[in-house]
RNA sequence: GGUCGAUUCGUCUAGGGGUUAGGACGCAUCCCUUUCACGGAUGAAACACGGGUUCGAUUCCCGUAUCGACUACCA
């Protein structure tokens, strides 16, 4: 039975999408890739309570923004749809009673609070879980215990009901997951979940089977809190008659907290000054904005390269992969069994290394960008060159602004500490000379000559360069670190030098 | 509490019955250099614990501990 592989991601629209999910989406985009199978997407919106407006949307667009595109989706339909489980409402129904007809399911008209009282009185009776199960629903309202004509009755006036799974009191239930091995189960630890609320809706457990049943589903790859349902799952697969095409199960490491423990959240996104979410994202009720990744400047090979390797490797030394790459190397069991905490230096370092290898051309963009916001108006060649010798230092493309503001804004504050250390008067000396050799320079300033008059001005004051180069570091740019400071003077030009040199020798006083 | 899962440097991880336990991030030192950065070199840094099995265990088995997930008419 060698069927094409078929694998879906399937968020519920309920907010942002986090990046353990995008994860989830990535491995199963790869592993659609690698074996030349179609990865789709499902929408999961089956809890109308939890419904967020926007949050479809913003699955789409992280999505695209990373380059994970689905071969089917709600917008680019297949022909297994619809792939939204809202527009597939009424064709779950007849999955449940067929479950129910074959004894594996039965109606339960239970009340909220008599579940809560349930709850209580086996609490208080110190049963250790409480739950719906084969010896618990022999006292609760259910077709089970019910007479047959009651039953039909509450059904017919219209009683709201819920279907739940009839589990079996003993058996063991196994399952070769493809990253755990064999895991097993007892079904007396499991509860009667229910399949079908009482709004006519399927819960998760019923509608992803139907689903993935129905779409052609090979390999469900999802996160490591579905563990503990998957045996419920394989039962269900075994009631409705479909164990030969069962799909296999591939339950993922979660991603952890970077300090203590714990599943990563918002909350310590916020307490550690990182993002959670691949893209910014405004809380339609709260109005709050969540910052995004793509916000923050982490460029998308970037991330995704980072992404991949949190949980997977693949099994050589090697850290930077393009898209192409991880789907070639891609393979399920490279994926580790173990829990992954979160460190964003890690992600910076991608950052640091894609944006390094961005030619100058594509980096200047970011930069002309910033600019036009600054109003400071700068043409591409020079946008270039400033990002040639910016990029070195930039793990952010902003950063090719931020840190190299200099360039476009002549100091006005200069760092104290360096004008106490290197501010004297061989300096001052050496300045004067420079800026009188500059004015009598008739060309443009290319870094060899920026430098070669430098050399000129300290000679004929007898002073060695590297005893004042920091100073004239200062006077240029206000601080005592930065990039090539011949390059710098290139480009900043002539006039523009003489000028901050006036300016710094008529502000800046030499200490004794 | 119960069920399930996990456990190699601070972090991500490779490895797997006999290794100087390898790499990456971060950190430190040195080199390069007009500074910072980049780059290069070097260094500190790990098999959770206890029992087995074995000539030999970090690796296999069993416990313990710790951590996590799950335990809804949420996914």
């Amino acid at each position: 039975m060698n069927r094409e592989v078929r694998v879906r991601f399937a968020p519920s629209p309920t907010g942002a999408l986090h990046i353990g999910g995008v994860r989830t989406a990535l491995y199963n985009y790869l592993f659609a890739r690698k074996t030349g199978g179609k990865f789709l997407l499902r929408i999961e919106d089956t809890d109308q309570t939890r419904f967020v407006e926007g949050a479809e949307d913003y699955i789409k667009d992280a999505l695209a923004w990373l380059g994970i595109s689905p071969d089917e989706s709600p917008w680019n339909p297949g022909t297994v749809g619809p792939y939204r489980q809202s527009e597939r409402k009424p064709m779950y129904m007849q999955y449940a009673l067929d479950l129910v007809e074959k004894g594996h399911a039965y109606y339960a008209f239970d009340t909220s609070e008599e579940l809560e009282a349930m709850r209580q009185r086996l609490t208080a009776a110190r049963v250790v879980s409480p739950q719906y199960n084969s010896i618990t629903r022999t006292q609760m309202k259910n077709s089970l215990t019910l007479p047959e004509d009651e039953v039909k009755s509450r059904l017919e006036s219209g009683e709201p009901y819920v279907i739940r799974v009839k589990i079996p009191r003993k058996e063991e239930v196994r399952l070769n997951d493809l990253i755990r091995g064999w895991v097993m189960v007892h079904s007396s630890t499991l509860d009667d979940k229910v399949l079908m609320k009482s709004d006519g809706m399927p819960t998760y457990h019923l509608a992803n089977i139907v689903d993935d049943h129905l779409m052609g589903i090979t390999h469900v790859i999802r996160g490591e809190e579905w563990l503990p349902s998957a045996p419920l799952h394989v039962l269900l697969y075994r009631y409705f008659g479909w164990e030969d095409t069962m799909p296999q199960f591939a339950h993922l490491p979660l991603l952890l907290k970077p300090d203590g423990n714990g599943k990563l959240s918002k909350r310590d996104a916020d307490k550690h000054g990182f993002p959670v979410f691949p893209m910014d994202w405004k809380d339609p009720n709260t109005g709050d904005t969540a910052m995004g990744f793509k916000e923050q400047g982490y460029m998308p090979d970037a991330f995704l390269n980072f992404l991949a390797f949190l949980g997977w490797n693949p099994g050589d030394h090697r850290e930077l992969f393009t898209l192409d790459e991880l789907i070639e190397a891609f393979s399920i069991d490279r994926i580790g069994k173990s829990g992954t905490k979160f460190d964003i230096n890690k992600a910076k370092w991608y950052n640091e290394q894609y944006l390094r290898a961005k030619s100058d051309e594509e980096l200047a963009e970011f930069l002309l960008e910033d600019l036009e916001k600054e109003g400071i108006p700068v043409d591409k060649e020079k946008a270039a060159k400033i990002a040639h010798i910016m990029k070195e230092r930039a793990t952010f493309p902003s950063d090719l602004w931020k840190e190299g503001k200099f360039m476009f804004v002549a100091p006005t504050s200069f760092d104290e500490s360096v004008v106490s250390k290197r501010w004297n008067n061989d300096a001052v000396a050496v300045l004067n000379a420079y800026k009188e050799k500059l004015s009598g320079y008739s060309e443009d300033l290319s870094p060899e000559s920026a430098k070669s008059l430098l050399e000129e001005a300290a000679e004929i004051n007898g002073i060695k360069l590297g005893k004042v180069m920091q100073a004239v570091r200062l006077a240029a740019t206000g601080v005592g670190a930065g990039p090539d400071l011949m390059a710098v003077f290139s480009i900043i030009g002539k006039e523009e030098l003489i000028q901050r040199i006036d300016y710094a020798l008529n502000n800046l006083e030499v200490n004794s």
